[in-house]
DNA sequence: TTTTATT
C-alpha cells in the first residue's frame, strides 16, 4: 500500500486544523462555532460591547464536549501543549465519578488561553468535536438555565429557534435534535440562556404557543439535569459498553482486524484486541512488545517538520482514540522540532488504527513514518 | 422523544 493511499480518512481533520491554524493569527478571540456540535449564534465570546463586564477572565477556559472516557490528566496534557496552565479540572458526577463531559483549564497566561481557543477549539477527539471558550464568572445565576423544547415543526432550523427564544435573553448554546439515520428534525431541542431568569422568561412566554407559521404549540420547560438521573439511569449507564466507541467505517474495521491478527500471530497471543492479554504475555515471559509502554501504546513518528508542535499530533491522533499523551522533541538550543515526536495511546486497537492509517501520510511536503515505538539501545 | 455548559 502506497503512502498516497493512506491519506483517505483524514480529510475531515485537516479541513478543521487549516481553520484553527489559521485564524491563530487573526485578532483576538474568535467565535468559532463548530461543524456539528451545538452551537449558537450568539457565542459567549467576550466582546466590549455586549458584556463589558471587566470582570471576565481572560486566563479560564470551558472545554465542552470532552470524549466520555477522556480523562483530568489527559485534559491537562492537551491543553498544557499551548501553555502554562495554573489549574485544571474535569468535572465529574458526584455519585458516580463519571466525566460530565466538560472541564475547566486556567492558564497562567491570557495570551495563552487565546491561543488554545485558536488552535484546539474545534478539535476532533474520537466522536466528539470539543468546545473551547472563555468560560463565564461562575454564579449561581448562570445555572439551571438550561430549557428542553419539544413540539418543534420539523422543518425549524437552529437559527430559527435561536430567533424565536432570543428575544428572552443571551442565547450561549442551542441544539435540535435529528434522527442519527435520515438527519431529520425530531421536533426537540435545547436552549441554554445565559442566566435562569432570561430562561424562566422564555417558559413564560413560548411554553404552549405556536411558533410562527406552526400548526402544533410548543412545549418549553427545564432540561432535566444530567446529575439528577436516576440510580436506575446512573446504573445502566454505567454497564453499557464503556469501550464501544469509534467503529469508524468498514473498510477501518476490516483493517483493524488485520493489524490485530498479525500482531497476534507475531507474539503467539490468541485472544484479540486485549492489550490485558498481551500484557499479561510481557510480564510473564518479559518479551518485548513495540510500543507498550506499560501505560499505554507509544508511537513514534517521524519527519516532522522543524516548526512541527504538540496541537498537530493531537490533531492528527485523537480522532482515533484515547490520547494521553503527545511530544514533539526539539532541539535544546533552537527549540525547533528535531524531526520525530511521540504520542501514547491507551488501547491497542486504537493505536493500530492510528499508525495504520497516518503512516505514509503527507503532512505538508512531508510523508510521515509512524510505528509503535521500538525499543532502540545504542550499538555498542 | 432529554444533549452532557459553570468548578
Amino acid at each position: 500500500m502506497g503512502p498516497s493511499s493512506r491519506s483517505f480518512n483524514l480529510g475531515m481533520l485537516f479541513i478543521q486544523n487549516s481553520k484553527s491554524m489559521e485564524t491563530q493569527l487573526s485578532n483576538g478571540p474568535t467565535c468559532n462555532n463548530t461543524s456539528n456540535g451545538p452551537s449558537t449564534i450568539s457565542n459567549n465570546c467576550s466582546s466590549p460591547v455586549e458584556s463589558g463586564s471587566m470582570e471576565d477572565s481572560k486566563t479560564n477556559l470551558i472545554v465542552n464536549y470532552l470524549p466520555q472516557n477522556m480523562t483530568q490528566e489527559e485534559l491537562k496534557s492537551l491543553f498544557g501543549s499551548i501553555g502554562e496552565i495554573e489549574s485544571c479540572k474535569l468535572v465529574r458526577d458526584k455519585i458516580t465519578g463519571q466525566s460530565l463531559g466538560y472541564g475547566f483549564v486556567n492558564y497562567v497566561d491570557p495570551k495563552d488561553a487565546e491561543k488554545a481557543i485558536n488552535t484546539l477549539n474545534g478539535l476532533r477527539l474520537q466522536t466528539k468535536t470539543i468546545k473551547v471558550s472563555y468560560a463565564r464568572p461562575s454564579s449561581a445565576s448562570i445555572r439551571d438555565a438550561n430549557l428542553y423544547v419539544s413540539g418543534l415543526p420539523k422543518t425549524m432550523t437552529q437559527k430559527e429557534l435561536e430567533q424565536l427564544f432570543s428575544q428572552y435573553g443571551r442565547i450561549i448554546t442551542s441544539r435540535i435534535l435529528v434522527d442519527q439515520v435520515t438527519g431529520v428534525s425530531r421536533g426537540v431541542g435545547f436552549i441554554r440562556f445565559d442566566r435562569r431568569i432570561e430562561a424562566e422568561e422564555a417558559i413564560k412566554g413560548l411554553n404552549g404557543q405556536k411558533p410562527p407559521g406552526a400548526t402544533e404549540p410548543i412545549t418549553v420547560k427545564f432540561a432535566n439535569n444530567p446529575s439528577q438521573k436516576t440510580s436506575q439511569a446512573l446504573l445502566s449507564q454505567l454497564y453499557q459498553s464503556p469501550n464501544r466507541r469509534y467503529p469508524g467505517p468498514l473498510a477501518q474495521q476490516a483493517q483493524r482486524f488485520r493489524l490485530d491478527n498479525l500482531l497476534n500471530m507475531a507474539y503467539g497471543v490468541k485472544s484479540r484486541f486485549s492489550p490485558m492479554a498481551i500484557d499479561g504475555v510481557t510480564s510473564l515471559a518479559g518479551i518485548n512488545i513495540p510500543g507498550h509502554a506499560g501505560t499505554g501504546w507509544c508511537i513514534f513518528v517521524y519527519n516532522l517538520a522543524p516548526d512541527a508542535d504538540e496541537s498537530i499530533l493531537w490533531q492528527m491522533f485523537g480522532p482515533f482514540g484515547a490520547v494521553t499523551n503527545v511530544k514533539v522533541i526539539r532541539d535544546f538550543n533552537t527549540n525547533k522540532c528535531k524531526g520525530f515526536g511521540f504520542v501514547t495511546m491507551t488501547n491497542y486497537d486504537e493505536a493500530a488504527m492510528a499508525i495504520a492509517s497516518l503512516n505514509g501520510y503527507r503532512l505538508g511536503d512531508r510523508v510521515l513514518q509512524v510505528s509503535f515505538k521500538t525499543n532502540k539501545t545504542h550499538k555498542a
